[in-house]
DNA sequence: AACCAGTACTTTACCGGTTCACGGCTGGCT
DNA sequence: AGCCAGCCGTGAACCGGTAAAGTACTGGTT
């Protein structure tokens, strides 16, 4: 392992050769490429029609290099490749992000990294390597182990999280607390008393604050909130969780997911063990992906424009890199879509 | 629009720093760092002590700048943003790609595109400006239009689609043609002569390949192929598509979807329609990613090895950026995965 | 006529590495 | 002792751009 990028063969049309063509210094070049003011537009065009007959554009890398600028913007996902194939939110957000960027002519770098080691030991890299101009960080942990030594790093990034969980760093975020809370208050009215909840990875950030407001909310409303089962996002897990919680004692009623995957493999254990849906039991979905209107019935959902979030953070990012814009930064907090999973339970 | 990249701020260790500390000019430093001979293993060592003590890794960009070396690769993909979300496919062909890339310390340039000209555009850019190494292209048509420009360029690149298809760029494969066929003949043994086959888009490469081989299979089977229908990949056109089918006078027993959103959509039309999966209605996918065992019933596939895919495309980049490979490459047919969603049509 | 301001370029010095020709030193061999 | 071979390491050129200082010319003021 650990060979080096291969070489690139051949030879190439420079900055020279179109200043030699167009009969002037490369500085002339330069400036024109550059629209700034210092060449005649005659010249300019003799410049443009050189550069066009061989096919010349810019090499970016000499550009970063001598600039200081940064074309490219990188992106770290630490989660299983098999499971982030799945999960409609990230393609989405990359989506978003990747309209802001190209705006700029910039690009995003993707990497899926095993662990947060991995991960802080890339970001380390591509920082003192000038790959990257700055960085989006995602998935929080509590306590997450990447702040400190990203913080030292002083890397421009932005995170994407709740502020009390992203270590100081600029960040972008949506209220997951009343989203969970607006998910059990909405089943409460519907008339559910038994209610539980089917998160992600305990330590994952977003997830706590879920749990957290879940259980809050229920006992605010007088109800148990105990019934709470994490995973790791994935669809067999949640397929095992809903299993397990349908064949308790008393089951519940209605079940909230922490993404529209495991949602949809709840469904599917619903109709595999014979209850229907919403009558014997109610299923909320979040993130909302296209996915949540594919099924029978389709599912209700907490629903966010994760396009737009992905733009947000993009937009964000580049204020922090040229130091107009710190602080956090909240997008419209998911919204219960109310389909057809969701309904009144049936009187026993 | 167009503004310009970011400037990076603040001021950063150099290889002059390192050098300076370790007592040695910057060549050795360069030659320690790429272990090269012509540094004693006390020099290296001192060089390496001064290197960690002020955090320094090499500048990539200076380094792809002067060695002439590509640490990037590129990949444009060009669907809309929302269905790509939904692909399974994608993120798992990228993360088996990043696998073979991480080996090398590449990474992976990802550009979301609206159409093929930008497309094209985008890799001119990319290749000029030496961002890339090397490109990935996928998702080829007939006639594809990128072709002629692309191989003016002279990029190193492979192509992912069949070698009719990809006009003479170093590709990678399956054989759709044989895993249509294969799939009509699994659904004709069963018993089904009304299959129809809910497709991608018509210029679609191996979508065409795949329509062509469902009607001669079934001509061969001495049954209709008539019953195809184009969607653009998306769910939504795959519910339609299958809810006008199953509309039709004599509808189809069995239907043949070209991914598994589609064919969860298909599943979940016939549930509203009060058909029962397998019993009145077979359902075969393809591509095969967890999407499909989290349906109820489980959903067959055509299934294949999409993260291995992926590596086999970037070893052949390594490949055909070195020059040591051309010519088109094979990777195993997608091969058929019966769960619960085929079986005998029953009698009528 | 002397001075100034502005435009249109050119020149030169980087950016942060890699590469390679060259020189000093050491040690073995005759 | 003299010579050659290797190993270590240096220094300068180079990759392909950008940026800032410098030059030459034009035209308008006082």
């Amino acid at each position: 392992m650990n060979s080096p990028a291969p070489r690139i063969p051949g030879r190439r049309v420079t900055i020279n050769d179109v200043a030699a063509l167009a009969g002037v210094s490369k500085g002339a070049v330069s400036l024109a490429f550059n629209n700034r003011p210092g060449v005649s537009p005659t010249t300019r065009d003799r410049i443009f029609a050189a550069a066009r007959e061989l096919g010349w554009s810019p090499n970016q890398t000499a550009r970063n290099l001598s600039g200081q600028r940064a074309g490219i913007v990188g992106l770290a996902i630490c989660r299983p490749a098999r499971l982030l194939g799945l999960e409609p939110f990230y393609m989405e957000f990359i989506s978003g992000i990747e309209d802001v960027l190209a705006e700029r002519s910039c690009s995003l770098l993707l990497r899926l990294v095993r662990d947060l080691d991995e991960e802080t030991v890339l970001y380390q890299e591509w920082w003192r390597g000038r790959t990257v101009g700055g960085a989006i960080l995602v998935d929080f942990h509590q306590d997450d182990p990447r702040i400190a030594p990203l913080r030292a790093l002083g890397m421009p990034a932005v995170a994407v999280g709740h502020p009390a969980l992203t270590g100081g760093f600029p960040s972008v975020w949506t209220d997951d607390a009343s989203a969970a809370a607006e998910a059990v208050r909405y089943l409460a009215a519907l008339g559910h008393r038994r209610i539980a909840r089917v998160g992600g990875p305990a330590g994952l950030g977003h997830s706590g604050i879920r749990a957290a407001a879940f259980e809050t909310t229920m006992a605010e409303l007088g109800l148990d909130g105990g019934r709470q089962v994490a995973t790791g996002f994935v669809g067999e897990e949640g397929a095992r969780a809903t299993r397990s919680l349908l064949m308790s004692p008393d089951r519940p009623t209605a079940i909230v997911y922490d993404n529209d995957i495991m949602a949809v493999a709840g469904a599917a254990v619903a109709a595999e063990m014979g209850l229907s849906v919403p009558d014997d039991l109610s299923l909320l979905a979040w993130d909302d992906s296209q996915l949540c209107r594919l099924t029978h019935p389709p599912l209700s959902a907490m629903s966010h424009d994760v396009h737009r979030f992905g733009e947000e953070v993009a937009r964000t990012l580049f204020g922090v890199i040229e130091g107009t814009r710190t602080g956090a930064h909240q997008v419209p907090t998911p919204s219960l879509t109310p389909r057809g999973s969701t309904g009144p339970p049936r009187r026993m």
